[in-house]
DNA sequence: ATCAAGATTACCT
DNA sequence: GGTAATCTTGATA
């Protein structure tokens, strides 16, 4: 089975985060987020990503420097910053680069490869959903949150240690990745720092 | 102490 | 297409 394959992918190691945010956004399309808790395992194909990079990039939380709020973007690359806005959802990013960078990329949109009733149940309050509500558990950075059940305590985890970690695939092709502009933000806008996969149904927005 | 803004989402018209 | 929801942080005084 597909699955089984996958999980006998190796996890991306420290090399691969420690290199510059555009690079890592654009090769951690088609990697495999695993979330692993009281012995589930959750499974997520990252399809949409965004760069953020506070040395040059004024929409970045890091751009104006450390605060207690961001400080876990300026660590090494390889672990996990989590921060809460609007009041409402969890949004999460993979640091990247070298320390005191502040460089990190937004996980934007996964494909669901698995536990799709308890994504559901995290979701909707409920384990039967329609094809058209799949589509909706995990398009978007605060779903993803909500579906894997990331939070506060998730903030500043390591990407290297067996609860919260990314599996190495085939790398998606050049013709598959669309290179374009964020989304969201008000600042920088003409930035071309978010990727997706081509025609992926759970991108976020076209 | 006060206040505005926010790397979003869901629901309304 | 418009906007309410909801709360934490960082800036300013």
């Amino acid at each position: 089975m597909e699955l089984n394959k996958i999980k006998k992918a190796e996890k991306l190691d420290k090399n691969f985060y420690t290199r510059d945010p555009l690079t890592v956004a654009r090769e951690l399309l088609g990697k495999i987020f695993v979330r692993r808790e009281n012995g589930i395992t959750l499974l997520g194909k990252i399809v949409e990503t965004e760069a953020y990079d506070g040395a040059t990039d004024e929409s970045a939380h890091s751009y104006n420097g450390k605060t207690k709020r961001n400080a876990v973007m300026f660590e090494e690359g390889g672990v996990l910053y989590v921060y809460f806005t609007y009041g409402v959802h969890f949004c999460a990013n993979v640091v990247t680069g070298q320390k005191d960078e502040g460089t990190a990329v937004l996980l934007r949109a996964f494909e669901p490869l698995n536990n799709f009733d308890l994504l559901a149940e995290r979701r909707f309050n409920k384990s039967d959903i329609t094809e058209k509500e799949k589509l909706n558990l995990t398009n978007g950075p605060g779903k993803i949150c909500q579906a894997f059940n990331i939070k506060r305590s998730e903030n500043g985890i390591s990407l290297l240690g067996n609860q919260i970690y990314i599996l190495n695939s085939e790398p998606v092709s050049d013709g598959m990745t669309v290179q374009t502009t964020r989304i969201g933000i008000k600042k920088s806008t003409e930035l071309p720092w978010r990727f997706y996969i081509r025609n992926n149904p759970f991108v976020s927005k076209k």
